[in-house]
DNA sequence: TTGAAAGCGATACCAG
DNA sequence: CTGGTATCGCTTTCAA
């Protein structure tokens, strides 16, 4: 089973062994308009024995590169590579690649969009935070599709989670467990420089309408995007808090970093109630068992690849899809439950 | 801040905007032997004020890609984002940039690992289970590191825990916690079609040896590498089992499983101890306190982009590093205690 | 040190 | 339906 010969093979080797014409060979390969079966037989047969595959370099110069790109903020938060695994599922046996260019959360993703641009895939999907002003000018040189955004584009796609109904749920839930002091712990602001279209900013506002509306007042701590940042932020919270308290968290990972402090403290789930939001898969594990709210990733996936391919195939009219969120009930969240005295040495 | 121009920037329009030849321009952004320090300015600015960017396609043609690849078996698993981290951050700065390639479980990275050369990467680091033969014609062709494969090419470098050493460490670890039943959970042969270089062939192996070593008998159980595959394993073992036992599992997502199980059943770390492998940064979360054999996949990823980086500096002889791994004893592993008399009805 | 010109391996137009 | 050929944007000799 030789992957390729030492010099690798070529279209013109293809085409003398099957005694056909380069160009032959590249219609069939495509399978393009206008080739006989018989011809198309021979050149098949001329691929097989050569175990010919096309230079992508060659074919991106003047047609299409077959490479769908995505690019991803975080690689270590697991719910972008649900995203991942959905796309690169709904590509199997399709002619096209998915790539990931990963982004170091330093450099907001620039390097990462932009070196997929530079190898020019025919389609790109991005989630990171980049602005949107550049957005529209990456729009309109090649399909492309942002997951998380709230902002609709006429150069193109777009796929968000209703954030401001998500939020609504978790606040809902904890208030409907009996909850009347519901805090929201979410990335700081220079983390989100996406602006108002940031999926963490929409679900902060959505998170202050839905306390108003029931009467109590937001209270919303900032934490930087560090693994143990959230950590921290709770251990401030729970530390000072007297009485139960309701918390909802910007996403997962970081939720899964409150729980860590709750469990740290000994703090029962009525004390210490923790809502957060992507359900990863590890939410639903008996062990930790974190209500979430659920958006589901491979969903997301799955459609920015459609998206894309919709693209390619011609469609110029934006497209914006929207993903409803729903709460995943676990241990993590119960109703209220008063805290034991505490004797004043509230830690030395 | 443009991207790019609506047709794009060339290197033809860089030449002629900076005065020079476009054989110029191209030696200096390549930093190449012999340009004056006037000329680079020149053409430097040139470059800032078009905003050029060259297309990766048109050089792959001639030189070189600038491009890594990674091909990666499985993205849920968070044991292979780390390495995929590693490697990405190790690349900051310099000109290349990495790309990753997911495989669908199905079709044994084949299709990634192709789909990479044919994007004529520059170098390739592989994490599957592909046959070495064909490893071995792939690394005639361009620079490869493999990671986790016990296998001395002359063809191409490797990267490997040392899984001998790791299984003897998870065992001394449950034996010396007084446990005298020891069980492994691994993946059926089938889904590791390495052969006997394979990380968890060589963990199954260490762990007969370890076992015996210490004259008890081996007792392995194998699983589909599907998520609750290890669930439902541990459950048929666990409900038959009497006395307290010791399990040490392939891999700490497979783990994660088993502790499912162990949850569900109500038993405590004395009845049944759990060992996994890879210490992927959630076994550290005080939910879970997994105890782990660690080798770190960062590390891991980093030593890959050296290795590929000297490689494309010219050199030829090959080199395989092992990575020592080390026991991160948590709450999941304790000693061995009794579990209740059970009554004759072993669910009906 | 610089630049002119010859490819790299495909695709696409257009004539036969 | 088929094939000759210009062309994509860059790198790389090789002369000047």
């Amino acid at each position: 089973m030789t992957i390729q010969a030492k010099r690798s093979v070529t279209i013109e080797d293809v085409a003398q062994h099957a005694g056909v014409s380069r160009a032959a060979v590249s219609k069939v390969i495509r399978d393009a308009y206008g080739v006989s079966d018989e011809m198309r037989a021979k050149v098949q047969s001329a691929i097989t024995e050569l175990d010919y595959r096309p230079r992508v370099a060659a074919r991106a110069m003047r047609g299409a590169s077959y490479t769908l790109g995505v690019e991803i903020p975080s690689i270590l938060n697991q719910f972008f590579p649900k995203v991942i695994n959905g796309a690169t599922r709904s590509l199997t046996g399709s002619p096209y690649q998915l790539i990931v260019a990963p982004a170091v959360p330093e450099d907001d993703g620039f390097r990462a969009i932009e070196a997929l641009a530079d190898r020019q895939v025919d389609g790109l999907v991005t989630i990171t935070r980049v602005p949107v002003a550049w957005l529209e000018t990456l729009g309109k040189q090649l399909p492309l599709v942002t997951i998380g955004r709230h902002y609709a584009s006429v150069n193109f796609d777009t796929i968000v989670g209703d954030d401001l109904t998500g939020a609504e749920l978790a606040v809902g839930h904890l208030y409907d467990l009996g909850h009347r002091r519901i805090v929201h712990i979410t990335l700081a602001e220079s983390s989100d420089a996406v602006g108002a279209g940031g999926p963490h900013h929409v679900r902060a506002e959505g998170f202050r309408r839905a306390v108003e509306r029931r009467g109590m007042t937001p209270e919303v701590v900032l934490v930087e995007p560090r693994q143990d940042a959230a950590t921290e932020a709770a251990r401030d919270l729970l530390d000072t808090a007297d009485g139960p308290v309701g918390i909802f968290v910007a996403h997962d990972e970081l939720a899964l970093g409150v729980l860590e402090t709750v469990a740290e403290l000994g703090l029962t789930p009525g004390q210490a109630s923790v809502v957060g939001y992507d359900d990863i898969d590890l939410a639903a594990h008996p062990l930790i068992s974190l209500t979430s709210i659920n958006q589901s990733g491979t969903q997301m996936g799955v459609i920015a690849v459609r998206l894309l391919l919709e693209r390619i195939a011609g469609r110029t009219e934006p497209v914006h899809e929207v993903v409803a969120p729903r709460v995943m009930a676990r241990r993590s969240s119960a109703a209220p439950q008063q805290r034991p005295h505490r004797s004043a040495d509230a830690r030395p």
